[in-house]
DNA sequence: AAACGAACCGGACCGAGGTCCGTTTAAAGT
DNA sequence: ACTTTAAACGGACCTCGGTCCGGTTCGTTT
């Protein structure tokens, strides 16, 4: 299943070789937990700085805005040398990201093997407008983060949640659209899903939510050809 | 028309109010050409600076690529001081993208009053269709310049290039599938035109143009509901 | 021609992201 | 307990985008 490829983790292991092992759960699970992949397994002394150093980057998020997220005001607030928070994150959007991985890791659990229709269960179509939903409204909650933690343009298509939502847009789009070419329509309409498209309609031109998730289940309804719920 | 406005510069009048008048042109027109706006009737130091920057940007660009092109090289390669750049161009998007504005001058035109079947003549499908088709010719030609011209998220979706393409877009719509939402359907169908998403399909996933080509075709024909030309 | 003011110039300066490398330390082996 | 080693640490350092402000220049007005 190629889901699992896609099911990675946010950060690249950055130092010495890793036996493949995609899915990574760490903050979720007691450390130490994964048997098989051992990037997860941090020393113990970085484990406790990660967590800190998280934190302290959402104590900063809620305290002064995204922008406000400075590597250097998050080294300090936990009290951490400033290269600690780079070899953990990678860089700033990294770190940003690290900050998204639980409410990510939760919907991709409910895409997975939540109910439908975000769910298995129900029909593509409606699966892929309750996905399409379902971004909407998480946009709603975490705009800031999801625009701050924006990768370079060359990297933003390898990010490993949207190639996780691809995956699943590209799925859904093989049974609902059979002759389509549904990976390049699964990028068009994940396009149109696009934090930053929505904080620009939705924030500097006022348009409300309800007229993008029209938009969305007029979009479902021709791509795939099907009719839109009334 | 709303044309008009999206027209406008690349670069918003910085300084001093402006009378209004979109439409500019100024290096391709003899300097102190227009009669209203006195926004390009630059004094004659800043307007020799100003092409001197220009001129210096795009050497840089040929040599180094478009990472090369710090602003300090390019005040430098211009015999010019750095706020002289900042001053002239705003940032450094606003500098990359003033590199492209002939180009993106030459398209406007061929739209609003070329030859069919990018400008008027031919039916708004089909209009649609080439107008995709010579974006992603374009793409191809400056790709570089066109991702690393890129602006923060917030600012994305106003720069003035893009507005006008979405207008135009979005005035095919109203005719070829008048019951869409035409705005938010003219951003969705943009955004597979991204340079940074044709970046990743073609140079990192190394999928050929052509490929690219025939999805568009095939989006214009579901979102239209008009049949593919075969 | 002289004076005037707005626009322009330039480079010192600042902040933030990212790198580097000498030092420290956790944990595995003896 | 002692050695060893790979990993982690931390902060000095670099680069680059962007700002600021005192000095200069262009174009106009009298």
């Amino acid at each position: 299943m190629l889901y699992a490829d896609a099911m990675s983790a946010t950060l690249p292991p950055p130092p010495g070789p890793r036996p493949q092992l995609p899915v990574e759960l760490l903050d979720t699970l007691p450390s130490g937990f994964d048997p098989v992949a051992d990037e997860p397994c941090l020393r113990a002394d970085a484990a406790r700085n990660r967590a800190r150093l998280l934190e302290a980057a959402a104590r900063l998020v809620a305290e002064h805005g995204a922008a406000g997220v400075t590597m250097e005001a998050v080294a300090a607030a936990a009290q951490v040398g400033k290269g600690t928070v780079f070899r953990r994150f990678g860089d700033r959007t990294g770190l940003l990201m690290a900050l998204m991985d639980h409410s990510e890791k939760k919907f991709q659990a409910a895409l997975l093997s939540g109910p439908p229709p975000l769910g298995p269960g129900a029909p593509p179509a409606e699966r892929l407008r309750a996905f399409g939903l379902a971004m909407l409204s998480r946009a709603g909650e975490e705009l800031e983060l999801q625009l701050a933690a924006e990768p370079a343009p060359e990297r933003r298509y390898t990010v490993p949640a949207r190639r996780f939502h691809r995956a699943h847009v590209a799925l859904l789009l093989r049974q609902a659209a059979p002759d389509a070419d549904s990976e390049l329509l699964a990028h068009t309409l994940l396009s149109s899903l696009d934090p930053a498209l929505i904080h620009h309609l939705t924030v500097q031109c006022g348009q409300p939510l309800e007229r993008l998730e029209r938009a969305w289940t007029d979009l479902v309804a021709r791509t795939t050809g099907t009719a839109p719920p009334e």
